[in-house]
RNA sequence: GCCUCUGUAGCUCAGUUGGUAGAGCAGGGGACUGAAAAUCCCCGUGUCGGUGGUUCGAUUCCGCCCGGAGGCA
């Protein structure tokens, strides 16, 4: 079976991935699905920097605006959904450009990683967590070793998410995680990818987010974010974590000023860009375009990528 | 003008009963398979304000100078 090429647009956040989308999206007659794990959510628009109409300027966006911010979400129902707009774009005989910045939501998409219907058990990681706040994660991850040593030996004491996860998919599946991980490794995707991200020099990027943040504050911001603040105790976890929201709040609360949770904003904004960068630089297929010829680097690379398949 | 406190890493501050220093935050690097805008790991040499003195040795003690905060007038 032929494999249905994908065109990724990755990158940090502010380095201009939604423009550089619509504008590939226009020249190869292509639709987007976005790989983000934020702007899925309604009501949240301006803090996650969802597209405009105006911005989208005509271009099919997908898997956008599609959730309820009381409503969790994970990799697993993002891959579920993206697998299934794949296919219908394809069967209408268009090209497929993958947008966002959620690096888990990418690679698990692109390399169709195996997420097996089976649904996580959410009372258990209570129970574990629990567990870890009597006895300490030590205990965890010595039961974990009993049945799985790589992930004991792989994970560190302190990163707990990821301890009780691996517990709970043994107590699952009755196997480990990390032979999971491996079998699904091996298996090939139904895609290949051509990936790329605009290269912003460090100092230039914090300038971006910076001024992004600005504009934010400027088109209402605070106003979504106090809509927010009036249901937060029965956001979802998910939602909850979102950059741009969790800080003003720190302001309602009274427990900052405006230009301390402005401040803190950028900081966040800036720190989760780091995270970004270090996820996408090891990508060895990754593509760096330069800030100036983004679109005109991408395009060269899209047409070679077209014409080699 | 006098008195008191103070000047240590980009920032906030510990500390050295005299043997040239360390935390938090920021910053940098890394990890990441159902919470991922989350979570976790690793990385700390800086004229210890300046200058004289005491001392084998001063950032640490003493004098003076410069900067900051407060008090008296």
């Amino acid at each position: 079976m032929k494999k249905i090429p994908l065109i990724v647009v990755a990158g940090a956040t502010a380095s201009g991935k939604t423009s550089l989308a619509i504008a590939l999206a226009k020249r190869f007659d292509a639709e987007v699905i976005s790989a983000d794990s934020m702007q899925i959510y309604r009501r949240m628009n301006i803090g996650t920097a969802k597209p405009t109409m105006e911005e989208m300027d005509g271009v099919v966006h997908h898997l956008i605006d599609f959730v309820e911010p009381e409503d969790s979400f994970s990799v697993a129902d993002f891959c579920e959904k993206a697998h299934s707009v794949a296919e219908d774009i394809k069967s209408r005989g268009k090209n497929i450009i993958v947008a966002g910045g959620t690096g888990l939501y990418i690679d698990s998409f692109v390399r169709d990683i195996d997420f097996d219907g089976e649904d996580c058990d959410y009372t258990l990681r209570q129970e574990l967590e629990q567990r870890a706040k009597n006895d300490g994660a030590e205990s965890l991850l010595r039961e974990l070793a009993e049945y799985d040593k790589i992930s004991a030996e792989r994970l560190h004491p302190n990163n707990l998410k990821r301890i009780i996860r691996a517990i709970e998919f043994y107590h699952i599946h009755k196997k480990p995680i990390s032979v999971h991980q491996e079998e699904t490794k091996q298996k090939p995707s139904r895609y290949h990818a051509l990936y790329m991200m605009i290269d912003h020099p460090r100092d230039v990027l914090k300038k971006r987010i910076d001024m992004r943040v600005d504009i934010m504050m400027e088109s209402g911001l605070m106003d979504e974010a106090r809509e927010l603040y009036e249901c937060r105790d029965v956001l979802s976890k998910t939602a909850a974590q979102a950059i741009g929201y969790k800080e003003l709040f720190g302001y309602f609360d009274g427990e900052m000023t405006l230009d301390e949770a402005k401040e803190e904003l950028k900081l966040r904004t800036r720190q989760y860009a780091k995270r970004q960068l270090t996820w996408f630089r090891k990508n060895e297929d990754m593509n760096y375009l330069s800030p100036e010829n983004a679109f005109s680097e991408a395009e060269k690379l899209v047409e070679d990528f077209f014409n080699k398949k």
